[in-house]
DNA sequence: ATAATTATTTAGACAAGCCTAAAAATTTAA
DNA sequence: TTAAATTTTTAGGCTTGTCTAAATAATTAT
């Protein structure tokens, strides 16, 4: 019974899973339409038609949220998603920079066939090349744990799994530390003088300022 | 200085490529249509916008062809769908009849570097499961040596590709007897009394009617 | 509490890709 | 070689997903 969806549709339900959180239940116009490089007019028709087909619920000038259906194709969506870049990195060697926009493509592929055997293939992985977690078939998803590198508990397996200050200078700081999304790190002392922190990075010890950890966002990793 | 072409149109492009040859290179807007499944106004509209982009040749009344960048771009369509087929069938265990589908969607996937790296990681092969060959990334394909079984030489690996009769029954019957589009033929003996061949399927051997040699497509396999 | 500002929606337009119905060109048949 | 049948194109319309400009609601500031 499953009404079929078309790829933009797929990337709104999925811009609103990404911006709508337990403190922010709903979304706005405005800040989905940045998020999907659209004018906030014609996010206001998408979500019209997508409220009709009781994807989301909607309240005019009250913001946008997914319904209990949309939620579950947002997994989907996800989970696909996490998937092949899971397969571009491990099995292509792509580097985690490189897949984002090719799983974008891969995600809207339309069998469920095709991703039962793909995560198969993959070994049933549960996270991404960015440490992030990957959905399962039956919708479940683990909840997200990432935090500041700098709040993170010690000997503790982490994954880099993003930054807050995105700035190239940053990015090529980190590229020269060998830091990168989905590197593993883990945090053996932490410095009370300075801030500084003994990180283990791909079991290479090494130690970061305080200025790193408080820029650097990390999960649980495996 | 690839210009952007969308699925539809390169659906398109498909279709003229695989629907004109060395004897008819022209196909008409009715052909393509049933082709694609579309009324031949469509077609009309569709061919006029693909002739403005210089990807086809059309004179009105007179049918369609490629130009020499629409059948460069046909044919990078055409390996990426065959390279994925490879994929679905060697490393996800499809088997042949499910793999069009799937395929018929990646081949629209844009990355030059995804295409590379899929082909190198499937070996580079040759031929599809279906035993088509794969075009190289320079555009250069392997001419069709299709022909029916019942013409085809002694002692020569061969693969299915096709049938001349697809109702269900005779494809039924080629199940039974282990037959399917990708399996490995060779020709062993010709019986002169009734038509009938020794062939050795996927390394067993056994005797077939001529009936079924007169409906069944193979190709010089590898 | 009202005015000014900002956020959001509505209205109207456009391109892509399809459709149907009607017109025009081509082919076939008498 | 002209008339009938068929093929192909044109004309006009519809949906999706986008846009700009204008109107309206909500928020902020005075």
């Amino acid at each position: 019974m499953k009404r079929k969806i078309s790829p933009s549709e797929e990337d709104y339900l999925k811009a609103i899973y990404h911006k709508t959180t337990a403190d922010a239940p709903v979304v706005s116009t405005t800040l989905l339409a940045e998020e999907m490089g659209a004018k906030p007019s014609s996010v206001t028709d998408m979500v019209q038609r997508l409220s009709e087909k009781a994807l989301v619920e909607y309240q005019k000038y009250k913001g946008v949220k997914l319904s209990d259906t949309g939620n579950t194709r947002a997994l989907s969506i996800i989970r696909k998603h996490r998937l092949w870049e899971v397969f571009l990195v491990n099995e292509l060697h792509f580097s985690w920079d490189q897949v984002h926009d090719i799983a974008e493509q891969l995600e809207h592929i339309q069998s469920e066939a095709l991703t039962d055997r793909l995560a198969a293939f993959l070994g049933h992985p549960k996270t991404d090349p960015h440490g992030d977690p990957i959905p399962t078939k039956e919708g479940n998803i683990q909840a997200q744990t990432k935090m500041l590198l700098e709040l993170a508990p010690l000997n503790t397996p982490l994954v880099c799994v993003g930054v807050e200050d995105s700035s190239a200078a940053f990015l090529q700081f980190l590229d020269k530390c060998g830091i990168g999304l989905g590197v593993n790190i883990e945090v053996l002392e932490k410095e009370i003088f300075d801030g500084s922190l003994l990180v283990s990075i791909d079991s290479k010890t090494q130690r970061i300022s305080s200025l790193i950890a408080q820029n650097l966002y990390v999960n649980q990793g495996q």
